[in-house]
Formats: structure tokens, sequence, C-alpha cells
DNA sequence: GCGGATCAC
DNA sequence: TATGGTGATCCGC
């Protein structure tokens, strides 16, 4: 969160508003610090001067303009809607809303507990001295936690360290140290193991805690084992039910002055009329220096609070309620060192979520706060009422959420955290232009990427890289490679190509940056891995100057990886139809099919490419003897010939079309080799993995009609993108599955595009929405390794770091072309793409493709973590 | 797949 | 003088 939103955040600013009344309410504040502070005007004041004119706010204003846009194009919207469609919205929206009122379970209790200012609160604890002082974590450049005494001043987390200073210019900021604040939730995340083995920990001071099972099982529990002795001193533990432990000791305080007095009578729920008052109790155990804790939601709360709080002596504040959702907003109810508990009926969530502003939810954020309240929706009831609206408005799984929201409904199940999708770096720093500078920094980068990746074990394919300029413009690059990678100088040889182009393309002007941050993503899952890790397709044999050019890229199981060509071509992004006209190039010629000449003169990149490998392959011309060559281009075994024999045939399959002629020939000739190199065992295996790991996935992997399409975009024009559509409709993937694959061939394919033997894995390949990288070179010993891109000399022996080079050196040259394709350059600001996106999208209105399907079942994150609690979602027009 | 945007902590 | 770092998701392209 930065300034500005605070600054606007109304509903924030109503909850601070709120806590400090609850500070004074509770005495949390000394009596000096109750004149101290400021009011909400200074401090609005104060930031505006010191934010005023910097770049910072330039850029916020820029971005407060493309939301404001976004908004007015909802409004047009909106304008258009006619009230028939708004009825009919309303009936389908409603009934999707009787789906999930029939479906509401309230039946878990789910707990959030939230650590009150937590790195402030582990600072102020073990350093004695700053209590009493209004105190931040973090760096004159940014603050991450301030304590309750600082927020008097308008102090915040995720405000600049100087700001801070000027609106309390006493406050004492700490660096943080997040070591002490790992080990101290450490100790938290043990109590709550306690409650449910499955908590889910969002952060090192936040968590979610079934506890559910636990309730079941506490209502047989002794006294006993609900029974704690309180500890005033802080050297004994006290964590286990019905240990004894120290006795007061003098001078120290007791530890939990406030613990249960924060939360105001009327907010306490009456639980179990049955049970033992807890206060009454409270005071009755407290002189025997012990406390028993009931067995209802409530009581496991305060017992979860009051040992996190004997073990720690930090505070924390807790939600209960039926799903995640909720129990987030309840934890915030009775911050700090409170709790707050929904019961598990009907009527107490309706009652709890009608005048809740819907900034409170955790997944509306600044700007979906903004666009809603231009349509007059600012609480949950509103937010309701307007369903039928946002329905039209709002993609699915946006107006979806919204009506889980106004509904009060939640993920009752805490997710298993699934597995981690990205990891990164980034760095900010005062200006740096010059381009050495920014490499250098971006290797670093790498470097530490690398050194992170590698305590997790982790590779992936695709690096991005961050570019933050000092204008605060943000802009990120790309680049998918066919081999994981994970070393510094894998992942730097790809970004130093996206940060190379990127310099170049602004050149003469130096590119004047504040950030530069790295990320590696892509990782492949188990079955993915083990593929990956068995096929090494291409070799460079020194013992038998083999020149193997073929790609393995492990399979994907995902269903769009075979698509039929119909929903292949919308699912297409313009980059890719870019890349794959690029791709399919290269790769028809590699195949030998017949394709348009012209067309692949066309690609001056291509003729580069051409150029180059021909010259590299001049670097075999050192023998005289006859070996077995697999052509690095057409990817079938040449027999025993001589260099020269080998070479002419490459060169004559690198003038493309003209040897292409007999398709049916090559596939039985690349058959064939295979089967030789099963039996010889020699060094040119087809990817172990196709024949074990991935038999399954072979199945599936059929020449889909996709490959017509592809090769239709690259000999034709735009016009016939249409035409490629219905030509492939009729040469669907069960007509070519269909086919005996032995006998396959051009004459059995009307449309041309099935070339080769289905079985044919290395053809098959080729047809996947792959990266592009036509080949692997094996590790030679003694060999120069050249790029046939760019055809320099690889220092490097490591094979898969050349092999990185060229995979970046072809995807550099289709950058580049697409760079001098694009009328709007792709590094260029864009024109606001929201407000582009959103005028084209008024039209579709009411239009029935577009219309979301209304009685689909609302799943949030389908991909990762069903009944994930993070709703974080964009909210955008369809 | 890519890039921009949003969100949480 | 000066406004963070990490991870995730969604959408349009």
């Amino acid at each position: 969160m930065d300034s500005t939103e605070e600054k606007n955040d109304s509903t924030k600013e109503k909850n601070d508003n709120y806590k400090d009344d609850l500070l004074l309410r509770v005495g949390l504040n000394d009596n000096k610090a109750g004149m101290e502070g400021l009011d909400k005007e200074k401090i609005n004041k104060i930031i505006m001067e010191a934010t005023k004119g910097s770049r910072f706010y330039g850029n916020e204003l820029k971005k407060e303009k493309q939301v404001n846009q976004r908004i007015e194009n909802m409004m047009q919207q909106k304008a258009q809607i006619t009230s028939q469609q708004l009825r009919k919205a309303q009936l389908q929206v409603d009934r999707f809303a009787m789906e999930l009122e029939h479906s509401r379970d309230l039946n878990n209790t789910i707990v959030h507990i939230d650590m009150d200012a937590f790195y402030a609160a582990v600072e102020m604890r073990d350093n004695p001295e700053l209590k009493d002082k209004p105190i931040a974590v973090g760096s004159v450049s940014m603050l991450t936690t301030s304590n309750y005494h600082a927020r008097r001043f308008g102090v915040r987390a995720a405000m600049p360290g100087f700001i801070a200073k000027r609106l309390c210019p006493q406050l004492i900021i700490v660096p943080p140290n997040f070591d002490k604040y790992r080990a101290v939730s450490r100790e938290v995340k043990e109590i709550l193991a306690d409650y449910d083995p499955n908590f889910m920990a969002m952060s090192l001071d936040e968590a979610y805690v079934n506890i559910t099972k636990h309730l079941e099982e506490r209502q047989n529990w002794p006294e006993d084992k609900r029974k704690y002795f309180i500890k005033t001193g802080n050297s004994l533990e006290n964590d286990k039910p019905g240990k004894e432990v120290n006795k007061l000791h003098e001078q120290e305080r007791s530890i939990s002055p406030l613990l249960f007095e924060d939360s105001p009578p009327d907010l306490q729920s009456p639980g179990n009329p049955f049970q033992v008052n807890f206060e009454e109790l409270n005071n009755l155990q407290i002189l025997q220096n012990s406390i028993v804790f009931g067995t209802s939601a409530e009581e496991v709360v305060k017992e979860i609070r009051f040992r996190i709080e004997q073990k720690t002596t930090l505070t924390a504040s807790a939600g209960i309620a039926p799903n995640t959702m909720l129990a987030k907003v309840c934890s915030d109810k009775n911050k700090p060192n409170g709790q707050y508990q929904i019961l598990p009926n009907r009527q107490a969530v309706m009652d709890f979520i009608k005048d809740l502003p819907i900034r409170k939810v955790s997944g509306i954020g600044k700007v979906t706060e903004k666009m809603l309240k231009a349509l007059g929706i600012i609480t949950c009831t509103e937010l309701y009422q307007q369903r039928a609206l946002l329905s039209l408005l709002f993609s699915e799984t946006s107006w979806h959420y919204f009506l889980h929201i106004s509904l009060g409904l939640g993920s009752t199940q805490l997710a298993r955290d699934g597995e981690r999708k990205s990891m990164s770096v980034e760095r900010t720093f005062s200006e740096i232009s010059k381009a050495e500078e920014q490499y250098s920094l971006c290797q670093e980068l790498c470097s530490e990427l690398a050194q992170d990746l590698q305590k997790e074990g982790l590779k992936g394919r695709t690096v991005t890289i961050k570019l933050k300029n000092v204008n605060f413009e943000v802009k990120t690059r790309a680049s998918t490679v066919s081999s994981v990678v994970s070393t510094a100088e894998e992942i730097f040889a790809i970004a130093k190509e996206l940060l190379r182009t990127e310099i170049d393309f602004d050149f003469p002007h130096p590119l004047r940056l504040r950030l530069i941050g790295v990320r590696l993503s892509g990782f492949p899952n188990e079955e993915e891995k083990k593929c990956q890790q068995r096929s090494i397709i291409g070799f460079l044999q020194p013992g038998n100057q083999a020149l193997s050019a073929t790609r393995c890229t492990p399979e994907k199981t995902d269903k769009d990886q075979f698509l039929k060509p119909l929903e292949m071509s919308h699912k297409k992004s313009f980059f890719d139809k870019k890349r794959s006209e690029r791709n399919w190039s290269y790769q028809d010629t590699f195949k030998c099919e017949t394709v348009d000449k012209q067309s692949l003169q066309t690609s001056q990149f291509f003729q580069v490419l051409k150029k180059r490998m021909s010259e590299n392959l001049e670097t075999l011309e050192n023998s005289d003897n006859c070996h077995i060559f697999t052509c690095p281009v057409c990817f079938r075994e040449q027999g025993s010939i001589s260099l020269e024999a080998f070479n002419k045939h490459v060169d004559a399959c690198l003038d493309g079309p003209s040897i292409s002629g007999n398709s049916k020939m090559s596939s039985r000739s690349h058959a064939s080799s295979t089967e030789v190199n099963e039996k010889e065992n020699v060094h040119d295996f087809v990817s172990v993995c196709e024949k074990q790991d991935c038999e399954t996935h072979q199945k599936n992997a059929k020449i889909t009609s996709v490959d017509s399409v592809e090769l239709a975009e690259t000999t034709g024009n735009q016009s016939n993108t249409e035409g490629v559509d219905a030509l492939s409709n009729k040469h669907s993937e069960e007509e070519c599955s269909s086919l005996p694959s032995k006998s396959f061939n051009m004459e059995h394919c009307p449309q041309n595009c099935c070339a080769v033997s289905l079985e044919n894995e290395d053809v098959a390949s080729l047809g996947r929405n792959e990266p592009l990288q036509p080949y692997l070179y094996e590790v030679i010993s003694d060999q120069v390794l050249v790029c046939p891109v760019c055809n320099l000399e690889q220092k490097t022996s490591d094979l898969t770091l050349f092999n990185v080079h060229v995979d970046v050196c072809l995807n550099k040259g289709i950058i580049q072309e697409l760079r001098r394709d694009k009328v709007n350059p792709v590094n260029q600001p864009k024109e606001s793409t929201t407000s582009t996106d959103n005028s084209g999208k008024v039209q579709k209105i009411g239009t029935k493709a577009n219309r979301p399907g209304l009685m689909t079942k609302y799943s949030t994150s389908k991909k990762t973590k069903p009944n994930s609690p993070r709703h974080t979602l964009d909210i955008f027009f369809k």
C-alpha cells in the first residue's frame, strides 16, 4: 500500500480512527500519547507537501488517470444497458445466488490470527527503551510496520520513512530483523499447530486455523487439559496445559494486563450460556495463578491468544467465523489484542455483512473500491443490490466473487499451499543509466536468484526481467526457453538479452532505471521434471561426429496443448502468432516441408540463421572420414557418408523447400534411424522419456491440426485466418489419429499438414506451441561451440548454457522482428491498454458469446489452490 | 506465452 | 534527497 492509498482510503482511515478510539478505551496509550498525534487534515497536508511534484507522485497521478478512464468506460457501458438486459441478468444472477445460498456451509469454525503490529511489537519487546515511543520498522525509504503510538501521527506501513519523519519527527525507525521475526513466528505457529496441524500461514504474522475438529474433541476434554498457569516471568515456558510454571517475579510486570479486556462487553459473543462466564473465571482463577478455558470457539481462541502472549510476550488479534473471508474481516474488528466472532448462523452472518464496507474484504483493493464506488457501491448490502448490474459490467470471475462477498460466503476449508510458481529478486537503487552498470547489477541479481533457486532445487523455463525507470514506470520482459535453467549463468544469459533489447531499443537514450528485477517461472511439474531429466535428444558426439538436431520439450498434460485448431487460434495471442510464424519458418525448413518459399525468405532473420548454421557446420569439415551424420535441419540420419556429402545435404536442406519434395521418405528415414539407434544403443537416443515416462503423453501427442493452422499462418496472410479455421475443423484430431500411422502421409491428408508418422515424437513436438529452439547440442569435449545464430564462439563448455544462448539468440531475433513489424513498439508506453481494451468491449454487452456462464459453479483460482482464502482478482471489463 | 494491472503482506 | 520486495492472479493480446 502506498501513501496515496493511505490518503485516499477512507475506509482504512475510519478503521484507524476506530483503532485509536479503541486504544484510548483500553488505555494502551500513556497520558502523553493521548495528547499527541495529528489530525487527519494535518496528516494529509504534510504528506501532500512531501509528495507533490515528485516523480513518484507524477506516476501516481498517471495511474489515477488510467483508473478514472476505466471508470468512465464502465459508466458508458452501464449507460448502454437496457432494462430488459438488466432484468434478464437479474434472473440469472439470482438463480446463481440461490445455488450459492443452498451450498452455504456453516459447519466450520475458521479462525484468523493476526499478530498486532508484529515487527514493531517484537522490537519494542526486545528493547525497553522503545517502549512508549513512536517507532516504525523499516528504512528511510520504506516502513513495514509502525506501532500504535506512531500511527497516531499517521505513520503507517508502506509509507516512506522520510515522510513518516515529517509526520512524527521523534519517530524511531528500527531496521528490520527478519530472522528474529521468523523465530517468533515459529513459536506462534507451534501453538497454532496444536489446534490445527494443517493451519495455513499467510505470512510471518498472519494465519488461518480451522478449529472445527479441535472443537469437537475438546468437548470431552477434562478441565485439566484446558488449564494453563500464568507465567509472569519470561524464562520458563508455559506452553503445555496443566504444567506448573514459575511464581511471580517481583520486577516483571504482569505480562498481560490488557488481555481480554479490550473487547467491549457488547462485542463479546454470548457463547455457551451454560458455560462459566469467562470474566468471572478469569478473576477467580487468576488468583491461583492459573486459568481454565472453556470449550467454545471463543474460549479456544482466547486460549490461543493467551498462549501466544505467554510464549512471546506479544499480543494477537483474532476473528472467528464460518469461513476465511469473514474470519479475516473479524480479526480486524477488535484489533489490537482483541477478538470477534460471527456465530455460525445465517442471520449472524448477514447482520455482520450488512453495513460492512467492501474495502474491508481481502481482495477488494483501492482500484476495485473506487470502481464500485462509482456505481454507488460501498457496503456489502449495496454490492448485493447491484448484483445484476455487476454481472453485466464485470467478468464472470469478478461478479461471482462479488456475489460471494455480498452473501457472506468464503472458503470453509484451508487449502494446502500449492507449489511455488515463481521466484524473483528485485532491487531499487538510485538512478543507474550506464548500460554496463545495469548489466552488472542484473548479473548480480541473477546470482542471487540462482542461489535462492538452488535452496529449493528449482529450475524453470521462463525468465522475466522487470525494469522501473526513474519515473516509476514499470515494464516486464519475458523469455521462455525450451529447457529448464537454474544457474546464474543460464539465467543471466537470458536476462542479459532481454535487457539488451530494451537498451538497444531506446538507444541512443539510456534507460534511466531505479529498479531491476529478475524472475524465474515455468517450473516443471513432477511429470515434466522426469521427462526433462531423461530427455537429451540432440547430441554432438566426438566419436562419430554426428550432429543430431532434434528437440525435446516436456509434454504437457494440459489439454490446451492439443486444442482443436479453432480453439487454438482463438487462444493464441498476437505475439504467439508472430512467434509461430517465425517458429514455423524455421521448423518447416527443418522438416523440409513444402511451404511457400517466399514467405520463408521474407524473414530476414531466417536468412541469417541459415547462413550462420551453414557456417557453423563448416567447422566440422576437418575430417574426411565417413561417419553417420544426422542432419540438423531435417533431423534425418544421413548414413555413412563423407562430411562433404553430408554438408551438401545440409546445405540443400537449408535452402529450404527445394529438396523437400519427399516428405514421405523423410519420415520413414527418420523412423528408421530411431530404430537403428535403439538397436545399437548409440548416443542418439531419442528421449528416453519418450519410451518410458512420457508414454501416456505420447498417446496424446498426436499431431493435431494445430500444425495446419500454424503452417497456414506462415504461408498465408491474415485474411485467410478464417479459412484456416474452417480447414482445420475438417481435419480434426480424431480424423488424424484414426488414420493408420504407418501409412499416413500426404496423400491421406488433404491439407498436407501431416507429413510424418503420428508416432514420430520429434515432429509431433514441433507442432506444439513451444518456444523456438530447433536443436540442442550435447556436450563434446574439446569442441568449440559456435552459436549457429550469432556465429560467435561460446566460451562455455556447459551444454545447457550453450543451448540457452542459442535459445536467446533465436528469441532475440524474433523480438527484433516483432519490433520491426509493430507500429506501436513493445516497450513504448502503451496507449492506455485499459482504455483501448474497454472501448472495444462496450458493444459486447449483451452479446451471447461474451455473457458470463451464469450457472457456472464458482471457483477461485482453479489452477492452484482451490478454496484459497486469497481472493485477489483483477477487475476488468468484459 | 507476454505484459500490464491489481492485490496482499 | 527521498516511495520496497515477493508472489500470485487475471485479462487481453
